[in-house]
RNA sequence: GCGCCCGUAGCUCAGCUGGAUAGAGCACCCGCCUUCUAAGCGGACGGUCACUGGUUCGAAUCCAGUCGGGCGCACCA
């Protein structure tokens, strides 16, 4: 979301397309605890507590039933091919899973142009893959469409190798499964030939989780042989690992979630507001706790560098104190209250500049580089970048803050102080909105 | 086995298309609220940038190797 915003704010047209996966093997695992494990009256209370529920226990029963697997394959199967009820089923799956994200997306703020998930693609996955067989792209290996090196590359760089004890073997790219089934590389050919096709997408960013790079190198390979042409960039990040420091499972594992966080993030919030500025009652205080207390946690994340796993740890998530969001919007929040002081209106454009004072030199010289920076976020898909010049630009206000007198110095300082107090407001509220995060009036 | 990523202060992390005394937050210590909200400010403390070589006028940054950790490697996504 934040990429969608810088790039925007450069001049992209950018179109944003949650590519959610709901047409994969994980739904034969659903569609049978389904049918086999589910509780009526959960999935009325908390929908995707219970489909997570049903799905994590298909997953352990796996681990020591080997037919189960088969089973769980199978009812895919059935799905792909349109068998109505387990399609009625996959349908209610889909429906509430979106209402349950929806929610979550509301409350951070994040917007979608498009949902158009895997399923969207699934009538165009037949002819895709007779095309890859007449052109010669894919073969048949074993019963299944297989996309296979063309050796043009050096093993060690070819996404299609593989070495194990045994040297150097084939590492194809599966675009159907011996039973007829569809995956994951084919429902991605499928949405790059849509996208280039309805939307003349030259770039495409895929912010996907680092563990699967191998299967973008080979997508786009795969596409770059099609003719499908194009910046494809997949955008990976880092894992949250939990106390364990193993990465953290929707399929397995003790996990926190993160409606469970963000409630805990706004409750934080609340209680030091109430600490602090007692003044704030009601409505207004609920409205700031919200914009605090999620803007920190979107703040931790995007504050690091994206490829860098991380421990999950609630203080880290959740300070309010330091390096994070609720110090970016408490330093709008005091120049705001400057500005509401004030007996007559003030127009930055009028003001005459002095800089003295080496706190207020340096703010200035900071704010002069905000233009600059942004343009370096896009080279390697870095927010955490922005992150930190507005952590700096925040810093430099405080020193200068403490430094230098606003309301109550001399004309013409006094305007020429309200300016950059004013720009350093701007500043912050725009790269805090590049960022995804709000800023409240007072707090 | 092979590939990718990582190893920086007690802790959590920035910095890595080479450039000056390696930065921040947290923790700990010392100061600062009769003065624009102390979610703050100033200061102190704290580092053989995993190790060994190489390239270079110059390396945390580039290259090679070693050690340690994470992830990935055909019918999952």
């Amino acid at each position: 979301d934040s990429l969608a915003r810088i790039a925007r704010f450069l001049g992209f047209h950018v179109i944003a397309d949650n590519h959610i996966g709901d047409w994969g093997t994980q739904f034969g695992m659903i569609l049978h605890g389904w049918k086999t494990k589910l509780n009526a009256a959960a999935l009325e209370a908390d929908p995707i507590s219970e489909l997570v529920r049903i799905y994590r226990e298909v997953n352990a029963d796996i681990k020591t039933d080997d037919t189960l697997l088969e089973t769980c394959k199978a009812e895919l199967v059935k799905l792909q091919a349109g068998d109505a009820e387990n399609l009625a089923i996959w349908q209610q799956c889909i429906d509430v899973s979106k209402r349950g994200l929806q929610k979550i997306y509301d409350r951070l703020e994040v917007k979608f142009d498009h949902w158009l998930g895997e399923s969207y693609y699934n009538d165009r996955l037949p002819g895709l893959v007779d095309e890859f067989l007449e052109k010669g792209i894919a073969r048949e290996s074993n019963g299944a469409v297989c996309i296979f090196t063309e050796g043009a590359k050096k093993p060690e760089e070819d996404p299609f190798m593989v070495h194990r004890e045994d040297g150097w073997n084939d590492n194809p790219a599966i675009i159907r499964k011996a039973d007829g089934g569809f995956l994951y590389a084919t429902t991605d050919l499928a949405t790059i030939q849509f996208r280039i096709d309805e939307w003349k997408a030259d770039h495409i960013w895929y912010v996907v989780g680092v563990p699967q790079q191998l299967h973008f190198r080979q997508l786009f390979e795969a596409a770059a042989r099609w003719g499908k042409t194009g910046d494809f960039k997949h955008i990976g990040f880092g894992s949250i690992l939990g106390d364990d420091r193993k990465l953290m499972k929707t399929r397995s594992g003790d996990n926190v979630g993160l409606i469970e966080v963000l409630a805990e993030a706004v409750e934080r919030a609340a209680a030091t507001i109430a600490e602090k500025n007692p003044d704030l009652q009601g409505e207004e205080a609920a409205q700031i706790a919200e914009i605090v207390g999620i803007g920190a946690v979107k703040f931790a994340e995007l504050s690091q560098n994206r490829l860098t796993d991380y421990v999950f740890s609630w203080d880290r998530m959740l300070a309010l104190q330091g390096d994070t969001a609720p110090y970016l919007q408490y330093s709008h929040v005091r120049i705001r209250s400057i500005f509401r002081k004030l007996d007559a209106p003030f127009d930055p454009a009028t003001a005459e500049i002095h800089l003295n004072e080496e706190a207020e030199i340096h703010l200035a010289r900071l704010l002069a580089r905000f233009g600059e920076v942004l343009p370096t976020i896009l080279e390697d898909f870095r927010p955490n970048l922005l992150a930190n010049y507005v952590l700096e630009l925040a810093r430099a206000f405080h020193s200068y803050f403490e430094a230098c007198p606003v309301l109550k110095a001399e004309e013409p300082i006094r305007s020429s102080r309200l300016a950059l107090c004013d720009l350093t407001s701007r500043t912050l509220k725009q790269g805090l909105y590049l960022l995804g995060i709000a800023v409240p009036d007072r707090m």
